[in-house]
DNA sequence: GGCGCAATTTTGATTAGTCAAAATAAAACT
DNA sequence: AGTTTTATTTTGACTAATCAAAATTGCGCC
């Protein structure tokens, strides 16, 4: 069975090769798992010889079809993980990224599978990221973010890409939660700035950066 | 923190010094954590460094006020992990004790008190072990076993002190759960034989073995 | 009172994962 | 083209936890 750190490798280069498809960088990895470049090397190397990654030297590290097939596992767990335990235990939003980080490599697929049926089948998390089927399919629709949406249309929260505590309750206390519907009221692109509308409450000015990572869909 | 196996060291030192109380022989731990004698003796001098247990050389190990108070903790994890899995995702009683075995590592104490309420504070697992209190009070009342019982009175079983899956699945098989009520019939002490009748139903032989793993009370 | 046995401890080695810092390769500027 | 910068890899060392096997201790027994 893959280790506890091996799980977090696999994990870590799944969720870099998205969006930006193909090689995931050395120094990339070592930043997302905190650790020197030195010892994401090394690991990627042993990682490479267990066949669950392609490791091409100085470019980059690539997931094998096996180690694809274990990040996916990890990720689901970890997704399911979230879900339950703000859905069943009603846990804060903000902090259920760090337990599930613990979580998603102690339970069981059998557990995983019970937790999946008491939840409904979830598509997608708390925080909107979807969640890997148990066949291995990972929905990979590609949405706008407030950062580039236009002013005008009525456009729906369908996922916050960020994990952090401090973001989330950001968000949460702002009310940016996935469902919620909002309207992009003025753009100012030289100041970096997006101003908001929820139906007609008062407007709510975001940072393009932090506007970024609010993926959203027109509301038809 | 401490880490996975130090808990696992704190965790076997309480349940073995259950009953026989006062130290814990080195082999014993040893055996209960599956490693060779000299690797328990190199852990146990560690965590008496860290003041966790107490080490009297060539005698035996003993918890510290510290080291008790994380092994209870661990074991509260255990045992209420043990309880959600049985009671809110319907796993088989005899599995569930390896699955706890992991998460009982990985669960915060947040979540362990949102569980311990979802579950409505149970005073015992689903295999009747009881269930330390969030205070650190673990219950240590001295039951009667199927063995030390004589024919007659009806009996109630209130616990099974055995971890294996086999031995579960046969008490499930035989219909010898917590709160189920029995009487012996016959007791062959020779012959190292119990038998056992449920109502008027047909009787149930156990080794003397087997029934001293079962702990009952007397129903008034 | 010494002998043997069983439990315990010591010693030396191994594995997984890590860091610090030096070495190398590739890319990016003059 | 040559030099600087940046990313990556290599090297050597460390920690936690483990095993195998040798050394030690102390207890029971004639």
């Amino acid at each position: 069975m893959a280790t506890i750190a091996v799980e977090n490798y696999l994990k870590h280069v799944l969720l870099l090769s998205e969006g930006a498809d193909g090689l995931v960088p050395m120094g990339a990895l070592a930043g997302a798992l905190a650790v020197v470049p030195g010892t994401a090397t090394t690991m990627v190397k042993a990682l490479a010889d267990e066949g669950l990654v392609e490791h091409q030297p100085r470019c980059g590290v690539r997931l094998t079809g096996e180690g694809r097939r274990v990040a996916l596992n990890v990720l689901r767990k970890h997704r399911l993980v979230e879900t339950f335990l703000v859905d069943v235990l009603k846990m804060d939003w903000s902090k259920v990224h760090a337990e599930a980080e613990q979580l998603e490599h102690a339970i069981s697929d059998e557990v995983l599978d019970r937790l999946d049926a008491l939840l409904g089948h979830p598509q997608s998390d708390p925080h909107g990221d979807p969640i890997p089927s148990k066949q291995g399919k990972l929905s990979s629709q590609v949405y706008a973010t407030l950062a580039t949406c236009l002013a005008g249309p009525n456009l729906r929260v369908v996922r916050i890409t960020e994990q952090s505590a401090e973001f989330l309750q950001f968000a949460e206390q702002k009310g940016l939660q996935p469902g919620t519907t909002w309207r992009v009221a003025e753009r100012d692109l030289t100041g970096g700035l997006v101003t908001l509308r929820r139906g007609t409450g008062k407007p709510l000015a975001l940072s393009l950066a932090a506007a970024g990572k609010i993926l959203v869909e027109p509301v038809k």
